[in-house]
DNA sequence: TGTAGTAGATTACATATGTAATCAATCTGG
DNA sequence: CCAGATTGATTACATATGTAATCTACTACA
């Protein structure tokens, strides 16, 4: 088994999360080709977002390979791991780590659709099931 | 009717969220007497708490009466409305808006225990109840 | 009544973040 | 072969954030 040296996550800015987000739907991709697939939603400058490729790349969070003279951007992080750990602090500050208690606001909240209600519901069976 | 003014919610830091904590708990509360509580879970200079309160108060996210020579401290901004809001932005940016996703993946992640789905299965009868 | 504690106000300071502009090397079309 | 476009690299700069220290005014004890 490699050593699995349990670096600290980087920590990913809000904006940084929109690119990282392109990346992990495709990669690997250009500077420019990042640039075109945020253009959609979020209205930066394309110097932005080359800054945000290179701090994340600073950060260890993506990584790159030379093709030519440009670069081929590629997540260096998982988004699963991300997202466990984006959950995790985002629960314990805000929620104090209380899981129950952001479900309960997420349903209360009406934050759920009658459909997301049953979805739920079957999420839930098949976990008891398992 | 008061006319709603409808403020953008004040961004709270992250450490700023554990003073919050302490006085959505409990309040109103003397500056030392939140350097007190903040005490039990976190380690900072009595100073530091200091400043968080107030740059809470300047971003009105708490407010404050003078009690003799020092300030009662108490929230401006409902809890609920903050972990709306808190919740409202980390679902965005971190699963692009679907409630679903997240949901999934708190079960799935085994964020929660037996008993917590249990709990999320009865929140769930009573919703649909309603 | 003078002096040491407190309380709040002001200032400090490094790093992070949002949001770019400028620079140097390279590629590309004429 | 050369000028403009394009790339990544470096620099910029205001605001936010984490983490305090210093300053000033008032209070409470000796």
């Amino acid at each position: 088994m490699p050593k699995k040296s349990h670096e600290p996550m980087p920590k990913i800015s809000d904006a940084e999360w929109q690119v990282m987000q392109v990346l992990w739907d495709e990669s690997p991709l250009t500077a420019a080709q990042v640039v075109e697939r945020i253009a959609q939603e979020q209205d930066w400058s394309p110097r932005t977002v080359k800054t945000m490729l290179g701090r994340l790349v600073q950060k260890e969070a993506l990584a790159f390979t030379q093709e030519g003279n440009r670069y081929l951007y590629r997540p260096a992080v998982s988004r699963s791991a991300c997202l466990r750990d984006a959950s995790k602090s985002f629960l314990s500050r805000v929620f104090s780590g209380d899981t129950r208690l952001l479900l309960a606001h997420l349903v209360d909240a009406g934050k759920l659709s009658d459909d997301d209600v049953q979805t739920l519901k079957q999420i839930l069976q098949d976990k008891e099931r398992k």
